[in-house]
DNA sequence: GCCGTTTTCGGCCCGACTGTTTTCAGTCG
């Protein structure tokens, strides 16, 4: 037995009691009780106290003795009994809860999406009290599309909409200012919807701007408070926009950012100090709302310093708010380590990278192209190296106000060699080494091309450590805690790159990186200047690892960099 | 079902929208 097994039992007890329409306080109990147990970082065999953990009670306790000494649940034994397994997939059909297909199974035996769809081409469900002609067009009409319809959105997919949406934005007078909010607003890799807040004074003519403007699959809801809709595009994605006052748009940002359990905690938090928090402000005991002019002031409103949204996730980041002081933000990034000219397969020259690197503000800069080996993204050969650092240190005498460091990425070839020399090496500043061939190697081969990197001494950083692309490839699975371990054993870097595609090293392994001491570099990976502002989303995805100022060697001052890095 | 230096009963985070009703339940985020 293992405390996977005891989670998944009560999400499973909680499921099967919301298709038979139990009471949701009851349901909520059980996947509260899921919850504790998820939160809580011991081991089962850690938990001797299991039983009196706050959120298990009675009911669930029985269940986790149960699994303990029977290997079983009876109570979700009985469940699976009573509730068709068939009902489950209804849950997914947007309109249907647990009491409604409750109801339906009650009314008229429903037990599988095929027998509802049935039922509703028959004209019955109309004729079940609480249900109607509307009802029944619209269940019919999401049963056909709930093959199609997609779960999850990767946030590079998610950030193309969100820039679409924001344009769409910027073109209405009415709007005074918007923001995106929800999960991509907090970075997550992954997304189902996108959210903004827009704030206007006119939210029907708003409304009826964005419903001409926007290309449509379908109007979910459309009234002056919100507007839901299906966006009609490659992937048919959902966006919810909510309309507020320029007063409420500090609460509003907060409540539709989330995440659902870091609003539980500040609500739970509210309340025990009097307070009732809601997306327009918060409500004292007399119904007085008070409003903030932004959201630093509403977290300071409960004594709390600003908390940025990444971090916001299982409401445990308020138990940590002394680590904010010491979390990498974008305004301690002075450098960028990884971009791409057009000497290989950039779309801008070195001079113009440079430039775009100054208006950043950025203190120094590595110019990392190519090499032979990738010949698709027309590599470097030794020759063009030594002619590119020649460039380079020219362009450096030009400016006085950043460093540009001469850097490759280097290809790991699949025989485990590197695609240049020591000597070569030794003339740059700064060396990348990747992986950009051969993914299906065994781990063994994989890691021995790694090991080959780790151990040359003029190798200083692995870039995009797994070579994953999010939703869509998991990379070349290396031992990343071995990796981490030659890092450390080495002294080099590793990559978060801040490519939305990759976000590589992923959130479990850049804290595993951390806490082994290892540094990261935070780098865009930039193929054009538009790439740089890669930066912003790869340091919201290290807040989620809660990494440190001192662990980002991009937060570095040029000095420390020339001292610790270059020089070594 | 769980919980309690206000409570062992009556709450549980809060509000918008839709479709069904004719004042509100269900669903969703």
């Amino acid at each position: 037995m293992n405390k996977k097994t005891i989670i998944r039992t009560f999400e499973k007890i909680a499921l099967y009691m919301e298709l038979l329409g139990e009471n949701h306080f009851k349901v909520a109990a059980f996947r509260k009780a899921a919850n504790v147990l998820e939160l809580d970082p011991r081991s089962l065999a850690e938990m001797d106290d299991i039983l009196t953990l706050k959120g298990i009670g009675k009911g669930t306790g029985a269940v986790i003795t149960d699994l303990l000494e029977n290997g079983e649940s009876d109570l979700l034994k009985e469940l699976e009994q009573t509730v068709p397994k068939g009902l489950i997939p209804l849950l997914k059909i947007p309109g249907l809860g647990g009491k409604r297909i409750a109801k339906l199974r009650e009314a008229i035996g429903i037990d599988s999406v095929e027998s509802l769809r049935e039922a509703c081409i028959a004209e019955k469900v109309s004729k079940v009290p609480g249900f109607g002609k509307k009802t029944e067009q619209n269940i019919l009409a999401e049963i056909e599309l709930l093959g199609s319809r997609q779960g999850k959105f990767a946030i590079w997919q998610v950030e193309k909409v969100v820039s679409l949406i924001e344009t769409e934005l910027q073109a209405i007078p009415e709007i005074t200012r918007f923001s995106v909010a929800g999960s991509y607003r907090r970075a997550e890799e992954e997304s189902s919807d996108v959210d903004f807040i827009v704030v206007t004074e006119e939210p029907g003519t708003v409304r009826e701007k964005l419903l001409a403007a926007l290309p449509l699959a379908a109007t979910i809801a459309a009234g002056d408070a919100k507007l839901s809709v299906t966006l009609d595009l490659e992937d048919q994605m959902d966006a919810d926009f909510r309309f507020v006052t320029d007063e409420q748009f500090a609460s509003a940002i907060h409540h539709f950012t989330g995440s659902k359990d870091h609003n539980i905690r500040m609500r739970q938090l509210a309340k025990s100090k009097g307070l009732k928090i809601s997306e327009y402000g918060v409500e004292d005991e007399n119904g007085q709302i008070t409003t903030f002019d932004s959201e630093e002031q509403f977290f300071a409103h409960f004594d709390l310093p600003f908390i940025p949204p990444a971090v916001r996730g299982t409401g445990r980041e308020i138990d940590r708010i002394e680590e904010l002081d010491d979390l990498i933000e974008l305004q301690d990034i002075r450098s960028d380590f990884h971009m791409h000219t057009t000497w290989s397969d950039g779309g801008y020259s070195i001079r113009e990278m440079v430039e775009a690197c100054r208006a950043k503000g950025y203190t120094h800069m590595v110019i990392t192209d190519h090499t032979q080996y990738l010949k698709v993204a027309n590599g470097l050969t030794p020759d063009r190296v030594r002619e590119q650092i020649a460039e380079i240190r020219s362009l450096n005498e030009e400016y006085k106000d950043i460093e540009i460091f001469c850097g490759t990425e280097m290809d790991i070839l699949p025989d485990a060699t590197l695609d240049f020399d020591d000597e070569l090496l030794s003339e740059l500043d700064f060396v990348i080494a990747s992986i950009h061939s051969n993914f299906n190697q065994t781990q063994e081969q994989i890691m021995d091309r790694l090991h080959t990197a780790m151990k040359n001494p003029h190798v200083d950083m692995i870039a995009h450590p797994t070579g994953r692309i999010i939703g869509q490839r998991d990379g070349y699975d290396p031992d990343v805690p071995q990796l981490i371990q030659w890092a450390k054993e080495y002294g080099k870097l590793l990559e978060l790159n801040a490519n939305p595609y990759r976000l590589d090293l992923a959130t479990e392994h850049l804290i595993m990186a951390q806490e082994a001491g290892v540094r990261i570099a935070i780098n865009t990976d930039a193929h054009a200047i538009d790439q740089l502002k890669y930066m912003e989303i790869g340091v919201k995805y290290a807040q989620k690892a809660w990494l440190k100022k001192e662990t980002v060697v991009n937060a570095w001052p040029l000095e420390r960099f020339i001292r610790d890095i270059i020089r070594k």
